[in-house]
DNA sequence: CGGAATGTTGATTATATTCAACTGTTGTGG
DNA sequence: CCACAACAGTTGAATATAATCAACATTCCG
């Protein structure tokens, strides 16, 4: 699933070759260049450079300046909005092929969030000024990009919505049942959580004692079983009617 | 300050020059067509309509259609979420010559939002197809939009900061404050409400009844003197203080 | 194996909501 | 102009919700 960094130590790789294709290959399946030329993505990968993150380091910090837009080639991050003391709320998990910063990017704003590998991480960093010159150049380029600003914008409304009203335990049922959607199995659909469950916690603006015991008060009610971070959904509707 | 429309009942106003005007006024105001040509505006305006909206009338309904970009020519509207029962998280207040829904709009996605006139209101409905056209034609309108749906990102992020690591009084304080940054008068500064007690205690995400006795509070302590919506500060520092 | 990180559980407390009653304000038609 | 209805705001009491604190258990790694 993952292919290792070929530099393990530092946080820059080198140019290797290996290392080059898999810049060029994220370059390539992002949708914000999918009608870009070759050429206009050449430009860009020359710009671009690989970034590896382990486990625990943070691609960018709050207030710090933005290094460019970034893309996961693999592994997965939290965006999350630090507090002075106890654990951040985490606005989003960004995994494999997707995009994030590019807001702070584009406007050339210090970072709104930070961003912490959960996993050993390697990024794509495509600095401002290279999109900012495709951008000028391709309209469909810049097409792409409102829209995915505009769909983020959507996806934190939501964001918003659910947390002015829905309580806890809506909040993690509608999260149970999001995440076994994407899961097509028969029977019994069973999910595996993203991240710890203290990182589940702050995604979804509770402690982490909360979410245990909400979980517990799940499995009693025989909704779900707990497996670490393994969950079986026994009952789908039951759920879906607590996310309400 | 403002100037009456031209029709008074109905909700759509006529072709009439007046209204032609103030049409193309609003729109060579707008930031996104700051770099489009007069012809380009001239397009655009003649696929814009007006549509004026009495207090309390709505511009969009949660989950309908998004007429198109919409901009306010003059009054005032909050962008909300309602809830099934009792009172709507508002989300933004939207004044004079500012723009809203450029997201849904772009996306085709029906209204994330509802949004009411607080105050009878003139809206610019500028659909969909002509703003397409034009971003395909026009690189730099492309990027303008992106920069303003980037802010709009920015914004929400922060509006979700505030929701999960300040309690209510912080966010009161912070309000108070923000309102009282924009005022320039020497000795102590007084700020008026936008809107009524209750629609601002669900734009600060509490209750009327919350908000109330956080009033009182501030009074008590000599932070504030409240006077219907006209709120004078009294000591800014400390409210500053409790902001944090 | 040992230590750090993660997770669980109970007791207590902070925060704000909800409910209910009451007061004040505003705008409208008779 | 007044009466009155609708809306807006205030206050107190009871309650819901989840945070915080503290102690302990478990799991994961090195």
């Amino acid at each position: 699933m993952q292919q290792g960094p070929s530099v393990t130590h530092g946080e820059t790789t080198n140019g290797g070759a290996r290392d080059l294709r898999l810049l060029e290959g994220v370059i390539a399946n992002m949708p914000m260049l999918r009608d870009a030329t070759a050429h206009q993505r050449a430009d860009i990968a020359s710009h671009a450079r690989l970034r590896s993150l382990r486990r625990g380091a943070a691609a960018c910090r709050l207030g710090e300046p933005m290094p460019g837009m970034l893309v996961v080639a693999y592994g997965l991050l939290k965006l999350a909005l630090p507090r002075a003391e106890g654990e951040a709320r985490v606005v989003r998990f960004v995994g494999s092929n997707e995009t994030f910063g590019e807001a702070p990017a584009l406007l050339d704003r210090p970072a709104p969030f930070e961003a912490v590998a959960l996993a050993d991480t390697m990024l794509v960093v495509i600095p401002r000024a290279p999109v900012l010159r495709l951008l000028e150049r391709q309209p469909a380029v810049a097409c792409r990009l409102a829209a995915s600003l505009a769909e983020s914008y959507l996806s934190l409304l939501s964001e918003l919505q659910a947390l002015a009203q829905h309580n806890g335990m809506q909040r993690l049922a509608a999260y149970l049942v999001s995440l076994a959607g994407k899961e097509q199995g028969e029977g019994e659909p069973r999910v595996c959580l993203p991240a710890s469950k203290t990182t589940v916690a702050a995604r979804l603006s509770i402690q982490k004692e909360t979410l245990s015991r909400m979980l517990r008060d799940l499995s009693e009610r025989g909704c779900i079983r707990v497996e670490g971070r393994v969950i079986t959904i026994l009952d789908r509707a039951r759920l879906a009617g607590l996310a309400a």
